[in-house]
DNA sequence: ATAGTTACTTTCCTAAAGGTAACGGATAGT
DNA sequence: ACTATCCGTTACCTTTAGGAAAGTAACTAT
């Protein structure tokens, strides 16, 4: 009936853990969004698409997501150096969680703005 | 193709951007994944299912789940009282936030174990 | 020579998240 | 009177996330 009705086994608790750990904090499913969207992308583009961010913080978060092998990073040898971004196969085991919880915010605002 | 494909809406991102301030941190989904499938339980059962969270953590974290709607809080005239927690119908909506989690998490230690 | 662009890095700082430990009120058992 | 259970709260502290502002390196255009 439900998604999670036979027991909740030490695995997925842990797999539950290191999602959270990877990808909680206030960017990361922006960043991964945007990507998807535009597919190649470059840091002025990230920067401007993820309207807030400051370029450490968009570094370090780059740097995360390279790490954990969801994006990868291109230098371009043209004129003032440019690097291009984008999102590699395995990031698109993020995209379900991505849209669950676009669909989980919009309803959760309906339902809280008419409280 | 995509589950994303036709643009990204203002719309889309600030629903995003609330799901992600309301569920992110390092307790909630674990929360509400074992509130959904125990259906009810108490103070004590929860703080001992997540593992590691402390009693000031787990009542703080009860407390923005239940502002939210995502929960109900039920007090119990018992000898020692008792609490119980459920999670309401909304919470059903974060059901495939919560397995999408599960599931990138679990492709994920396979692919970084592996490299 | 000066100024602009791109992609960062560095330093400094604040606010929030989260942990530790102890305590409190209600009730009940011994 | 003492102890225990349950559900928290309180005070305190450390760690992390994240923001502001400036700087840097390499190159180009004027």
């Amino acid at each position: 009936m439900s998604v999670v009705n036979k027991g909740i086994s030490k695995g997925s608790i842990l797999a539950l853990k290191d999602a959270i750990e990877l990808l909680s904090g206030k960017w990361k499913f922006c960043i991964l969004h945007n990507l998807h969207h535009y597919g190649t992308m470059r840091f002025k583009d990230l920067q401007e698409a993820a309207v807030g961010i400051t370029p450490k913080v968009l570094s370090k978060e780059l740097q995360e997501l390279e790490n954990n092998l969801l994006i990868t990073r291109t230098v371009n040898n043209t004129k003032p150096v440019t690097v291009c971004y984008a999102p590699t196969k395995h990031a698109i085991d993020v995209l379900p969680v991505i849209s669950a919880l676009l669909d989980f915010g919009e309803k959760h605002r309906k339902i809280i703005k008419g409280r």
